[in-house]
DNA sequence: AAATAACCGAGACGGTACGTCCCGTCTTCGC
DNA sequence: GCGAAGACGGGACGTACCGTCTCGGTTATTT
């Protein structure tokens, strides 16, 4: 398999490509030319441009530390909007939004990617959100969860709505007054 | 512009392929020859396979009767029960699928076919089922709208989970007791 | 088929490309790039490098006028010197050397570029040849013609031996008297 | 210098390839991996197909008993004739041909390659036969044995014409007139 | 017998060329 | 005079070999 020094060199070539010129410039021939290695080195170890750039994603976040880091302050409102607001930056960061789109275009299409993409990284940051949840014990933690997560999501992909703050003030305030209403009733709650 | 049957062909075309081949296999080439149409006259009128896609994905919804049917009989849970196995039903249909996901991919990478997207398809759909919970006296519909759309879409577009009848019923009460609590108090509701 | 000036092109590249660097550097992708030609464009009308070649060498032959000049002044050993000094000429000529090797070379793996090289060049520079022992009423035209021809080839093929004047003299000398004594007895010859 | 038992494997499985697969399938990758064999350990004593090509025939030539027999029952047609055939038949063998060709081939391309093929091939073989002629007290028995080697070349490698029996004799009496007629006049002949 | 070197298999690597597909433009020719 | 048919320059695809280059794991001495 790639040697460790081709894998960060492809992997650095993808993202500044993907970032400075957009999806569609994301070519094997050009990843190979940037990173300075052959286009059979590529082949060797990805099948595709979707599988380096995922593949570099998840490079990236594992040397960011890795998980998720969902805050617990005790006040879930004020959680919440943190993650959200955290999210949303990421999201539109424009560092990372071509790139994170491309990925999510290349999942429509390629159904391994897309196993690999939930396993990966869908699951393990939805889990910590899920976790945050249940610690306020909530009730169906991972579907009030969904529900937090979907919205933003929906507005990124379909462009449905631009991101504002009081929408994400007002979102939160409705997933809180849910999730107290689907909390299990009769036990101590640890936060109100 | 394109003579009306040039268009049809050229719809039926893309569509064809689109769903016999998949997404890759959508090509200028490959539409001008299965529609018997030279590919000047696709570029007359198309600037890609994005805008012939969701040209036709339009004429298609035109011809079906154009805007979607959002149920309306009296009864909010029934109705968006409906609604939401409706929308679960079009986006899983084998023959739509691909298809489906092909311009969501797109979507992804370019700005104006997103705008055209949302503009004749996503606006409209979605004022309709707006408009189903103002109906029912719910407070910031818009965004109870958003929150009963937005995790089947997420679902779909992310793969995170699959669809199932209980969790469609689960998501349909959480909604509903969510858009009581937020209907605007003092005023006799239609429904209850 | 390919527009004339394409082919005008095409031509020149190869044969330049074959003068100066050699039968190896000879590539589809060096002579679409010397002529400034797609790819695509060298496939639609030739299948390998060797076509091409041909072709070029073919197209040069007509545009010289086509037909091998044999020499018929009425004195035979003089004209069959005069012959084969102009072949050696031609074979060892440092401008077409590597060319015509090149094309040898690649009769010997392709059975149908080796028919074409047969019936366009061999065959009508060879009739020439055997039709100037003819009129010396030679008999086995055919066959003598050969043995005057292939002791030619095969010192440039296998580099067996180097060409010099006293061995062509020897040669000539050698053939004219086989061709006497086969020349048909009894009738009066045009030459002596 | 390579191990005996290594250039035996690659002599084989240079030889298997070139037979079943023909020229173009030769390749220093495919026979390293026929011969199971590492490509360094190819590179170590060759430079080229070509090479391996020669040195493979050239030990298969030596193990066969080293130099081509020439026939010398002292009657000069018969010997000619038979020497002819196994030449003839030799060439055509469908076991050989396309390794001869190859190797010829590469002769067009590689003048080292020419000259060891020249030396260790051709020579020897050509010597025997001007030995025989020299045994018959023909004059210039170089010249003469050239003539009769090289119509069979010609026809083989420029396949010209076709081999028959009625060419061999004819070609083979039209030789021994020519030899008859050059042989040292006074001396007593061995031969008739 | 253990140490030491030479050799070899395996195969990653930067490259070049292959032959194909499709892009978007431009030209030709028939209805 | 419009439009199908398709040639054209171009770019990327995925594959096959090239020749070079480490790697370990034998072999075969050499001590």
């Amino acid at each position: 398999m790639a040697r460790e020094s081709t894998r960060s060199k492809v992997h650095a070539a993808v993202l500044s490509l993907a970032h400075e010129s957009g999806l569609g410039a994301v070519t094997m021939e050009g990843i190979a030319a940037r990173a300075g290695v052959s286009k059979q080195t590529l082949y060797r170890s990805w099948d595709s441009t979707g599988s380096i750039l995922f593949d570099a994603l998840l490079a990236r976040s594992v040397d960011a530390g890795g998980e998720v880091a969902v805050p617990d302050s005790g006040d879930l409102s004020n959680d919440l909007r943190a993650l959200a607001t955290g999210m949303i930056a990421e999201l539109t960061d424009p560092a990372h939004e071509r790139l994170l789109r491309a990925v999510t275009a290349e999942l429509q299409a390629d159904d391994g990617l897309a196993d690999r993409f939930r396993e990966l990284l869908l699951v393990p940051q939805q889990s910590a959100i899920v976790d945050r949840f249940r610690r306020a014990d909530v009730a169906a933690p991972d579907d009030v969860a969904e529900l937090f997560v979907a919205p933003i999501f929906h507005r990124w992909l379909l462009r449905s709505r631009p991101f504002c703050e009081a929408w994400v003030t007002a979102h939160v305030e409705r997933i809180v007054r849910l999730a107290e209403h689907a909390a299990t009733p009769g036990l101590p709650r640890r936060e109100g």
